[in-house]
DNA sequence: ACCTGAACACCGTTCAAGT
DNA sequence: ACCTGAACACCGTTCAAGT
C-alpha cells in the first residue's frame, strides 16, 4: 500500500519519525543543536513540513519525554525485582536505577523534563507507578505523597548536582584554580587524594546511590514507624 | 566628578548596572523576558552598549547567579544560628531554609544554575562554607563529600519539582484530567480531601524542609555512627 | 492531505563608524 | 573610552501557494 512515488521526503514524514530524529539529534549533537530547521534537514525536508505532524517545537519537546519515558516504562517493566510487599526498598530502589540507566543514553533529557513540569501524562504515569510501588510496601498515602516530593527528579533517575553537570570539567581543576577562596573544598579533595593521584575521584553513580538510600532508609524508618 | 554631560543613558553603563537591570527584568517579567535588547532598552541605551561591559549574555547569566549568590550570602550573614559544634543540623537547616527564602524572590534562579553548572565561583564558595559547617558539626571529609552530593541544589534551598513548577497550574485537576492512567495519585488527592476542599494541598514549603530533615536525619545517623 | 518558498518578527553578535 | 547604526547569521512560525 505505501511505497508508490516518494512524496518528497523518504516514505512520507509522521509523528513518530519527527520524534525519533529529535531524539538521534539530541543524542548525537546536544539539545542546542535540535532546531525545526536541523530536525527538517535530518528528514530531508523542509523546516514548514514538520508542523503539518506537530504543532510546534514545544510539541516536539513534549514528544521527548515521551520517547524517554516510554524507553523507562520498557527497561522497568523487564525487571525481575521483589514483589513490594515483600521488599519494597529493593523494588524501588531496583526502578529508580533503571530509569536512570535510560537516562544515561539521554544526557540531555534531565533539562528536558526541568522544562516541562507542567503536566506531562507519562510523566504521571510513572509516578503513579512508583506511587502503587509504596502502597503495596505498606505506605499510606499521605507518606507516599510526601515520599514523591522528598524524592522528586531522583525517582526519575537523576539529581540535580550544581558541579560539573556532564563530566566535562573536572572539579578539581576548577577548584584549584580558586585555591584560598574555599579552603575546605580544597582540603576535603587533598583528603580524597591521600597520596595517590585523583583521577575522577566524583564517582556520580556511588553519590546518586548514596543519596537514594539515604532517602529510601529515611522513608522506610517513617514506614515502619507509622 | 561625575555628572557633566549625561553620556547617553542616564549616568553611564556599568557591569553593575546591567546585572541590577537583568535581575529586575527576570523578576519582573521571567527570564525568557531577558534579551540583550530588552536589557539594553531597560537601561536606555542600544544593545550593543552593553558589550563593553559583559562579554556575551552568557556573562550575564553568570552575573545573575553572583547576584543572587551575594544575596544568599548575606542572609546566611545575617542568621543568628548555632554553633556547628553544639548543633550542625539546627545551623545547616537555617542556612538552606535561609537561601530559599532568597530564591522565593527570584523562582527563575534555579533554572539559571541549572544552566551553569560548570564551576561558578559564588557557588563554589557557599558549598565550601556548608562543607565548613559540616566539619565543624563533626564530619569527616568523605561524608561531608557525600553530603554535598546528597543535599545537591536543596543546599542552595530548591529542589526540582517534576510536577507544577511555578505554582500555576493545579495538579489536582490536571490529575483529574488523566482520570484512570494514573488510579493511585487520583487516590492519592481523595485520600488528602477526605471530604473537606483540596484547594492548595500541595504545600511545597512543607515538603521541602521534609525531603531536607530526611537527609539531614540520616547524616546525622551516619555521622554519629562513624 | 501534505509539502514548499518566501517572508516576518525575533534572537545574539560583529564590525566599522561616530563622539 | 564608550556608544551607535547597520548588518549577519541564526531562530520559531505564518501564510499563501503549489501538487
Amino acid at each position: 500500500m505505501a511505497g508508490k512515488r516518494a512524496p518528497g521526503p523518504q516514505g512520507g514524514l509522521s509523528r513518530e519519525r519527527v520524534l525519533r530524529s529529535a531524539v538521534a539529534i539530541a543524542d548525537e549533537r546536544g539539545l542546542a543543536a535540535l532546531t525545526m530547521r536541523s530536525l527538517a534537514e535530518t528528514l530531508g525536508v523542509e523546516a514548514m513540513s514538520l508542523y503539518h505532524h506537530v504543532a510546534n517545537k514545544e510539541a516536539v519537546l513534549d514528544g521527548l519525554v515521551e520517547v524517554v519515558m516510554a524507553e523507562i516504562e520498557a527497561a522497568v517493566g523487564g525487571l525481575v525485582a521483589p514483589e513490594p510487599e515483600d521488599d519494597w526498598k529493593t523494588a524501588m530502589r531496583m526502578r529508580v536505577l533503571a530509569a536512570r540507566e535510560v537516562l544515561v543514553g539521554h544526557p540531555w533529557a534531565p533539562r528536558v523534563f526541568e522544562t516541562r513540569t507542567g503536566t506531562s501524562l507519562p510523566v504521571a504515569r510513572y509516578f503513579d507507578g512508583v506511587l502503587g510501588l509504596m502502597r503495596r510496601g505498606g505506605f499510606s498515602y499521605e507518606l507516599g505523597h510526601r515520599a514523591l516530593h522528598a524524592l522528586g527528579s531522583r525517582a526519575l533517575g537523576f539529581s540535580q548536582e550544581l558541579f560539573e553537570p556532564d563530566g566535562v570539567e573536572a572539579p578539581e581543576e576548577a577548584v584549584a584554580a580558586m585555591a584560598e577562596q574555599v579552603p575546605h573544598l580544597v582540603a576535603m579533595i587533598a583528603d580524597a587524594s591521600h597520596g595517590g593521584a585523583l583521577l575522577g575521584w566524583c564517582d556520580y553513580q556511588a553519590e546518586f546511590e548514596f543519596g537514594l538510600d539515604l532517602i529510601l532508609d529515611g522513608l522506610e524508618r517513617l514506614r515502619s514507624e507509622a
